[in-house]
DNA sequence: GCTTTGTCGCGTGTCGACAATCTTCTTGAC
DNA sequence: GTCAAGAAGATTGTCGACACGCGACAAAGC
């Protein structure tokens, strides 16, 4: 989604200040209404209104919508124009399922190639755990889980693990948040991350690949039980 | 790419007329350019040029680009524009690893739930086989293989692991087609597919995943062992 | 009352033009 | 001869306008 800032060759205290162009200002603009819930799955999201809401011209709001549409967020219809997508049940379903599949592979290339990312995955956990101990929000905390879990995928060293887990991270973190707590207990979340973080420190692959799998396993249970509560009470 | 046609409550003797837009065309049209050949990797894809030579506006142009962007065939360079996207041998070789790791989870799932799924496949293979009688061009072997592989894929039941095939499609028949020729005997590519439906035939799903994950193994060693001669003489 | 046809508003699809930016070529100094 | 600064050209980035298509409602026919 982001673009690479040009590397300077030297050191100045200057702020990258944002070299994105309009059109990625307007993406993440889009991005974080829809992430923080202002705008619902299914809601209408007009070119137009969009363009005049932000003053400016419908040219870089439509590329923008396109750019949501390959994270999975926005879905296109012919002549219709963009919604925000509604997921099903099974749509989230199959979303985790190819998640386990990407980052088991993930898990053991690291485990068996590159443990030097152990400690910064080590600092993501207790990051998790600092967030659990200032009560901090959803969002904070889903945010942080998925930089472990990028952070796996980075260490694969495959680039194209880590190009599909960031194509469909933003949906797995619509599909989070919409929750409003995953577990009762804040540290629980933090926890679950240790057996992944143990199993690559003691270089077992095999079970490297069985804790996160398991992790995101019971992840997905979680979320696929919130959905159906949900609806119910929708239905009802 | 395409969308529905609507059903006609009664049958009118009229063929739904391609409803496909100026984009799509577009889109189309440069896929074929770029898997043709004709338009190299590394090469820039104006879009003005592009533009007037297609006799339109750059909008849809752009459009267009974006789309491919998606599949992987074109790179976009902020202020730069639009590129073939050249790909590394380590790049093809991760693009394998991945169709590894979706294609055996989508034949175990599969073979375990979708036996159905057995005579599509067992129709592509036969394909192959006439195509090697018939001495077809490479494009034609290519796209009947990606075909097969999709049909696994959509087999599968699960629809992100065919969102991520038909992501990364287009990258693997561009990093087919480059080679002239895969296997000396065009028979050899039909052959090579008879393990994997004799797996799914006799519901041995880890046969099947074997299978598969052997057959794109050899296929990427192929790839990547063509790449590194094309490299030498490139550098010569 | 139900189905089909006409009308209308709204939003997308495409366009041509201008501004911002990058690239290349030219010019000049060392 | 090499390098740097500047000018010129080309290409992208953004814009506002207009034509087209869709969906909704009203009107007409059965």
């Amino acid at each position: 989604m982001h673009r690479e800032p040009s590397a300077l060759s030297e050191a100045y205290p200057f702020l990258p200040l944002s070299r994105d162009g309009l059109v990625d200002r307007v993406a993440h603009s889009l991005v974080s209404a829809i992430l923080s819930g202002a705008i619902r799955p299914g809601h209408r999201l007009a070119e137009s209104h969009i363009a005049r809401q932000m003053d400016l011209s419908r040219a870089p709001v439509r590329e923008a919508l396109r750019l949501l549409e390959n994270s999975g967020l926005v879905e296109y219809r012919a002549n219709r124009g963009f919604f925000v997508r509604v997921n099903s049940a099974s749509s989230i379903a199959d979303l985790y399922e190819l998640r386990i599949v990407i980052e088991t592979a993930a898990v053991r290339a690291l485990t068996l190639t590159n443990p030097q990312a152990l400690p910064g995955l080590r600092a993501k956990v207790a990051e998790l755990y600092q967030l659990a101990e200032t009560g901090a929000d959803m969002m904070a905390h889903v945010t942080t889980d998925m930089q472990f879990h990028r952070l796996i995928c980075e260490g694969s060293g495959n680039q194209r693990f880590l190009q599909v887990f960031d194509q469909i991270s933003n949906e797995t973190k619509l599909g989070l948040l919409v929750i409003g707590r995953l577990y009762d207990d804040p540290h629980r979340m933090a926890e679950t991350h240790e057996p992944i973080v143990d199993a690559i420190a003691a270089g077992d692959a095999d079970a490297a690949v069985q804790a996160i799998a398991y992790h995101i396993g019971v992840a997905k249970d979680l979320v696929i039980e919130h959905i159906g509560k949900q609806q119910e009470a929708g239905e009802a």
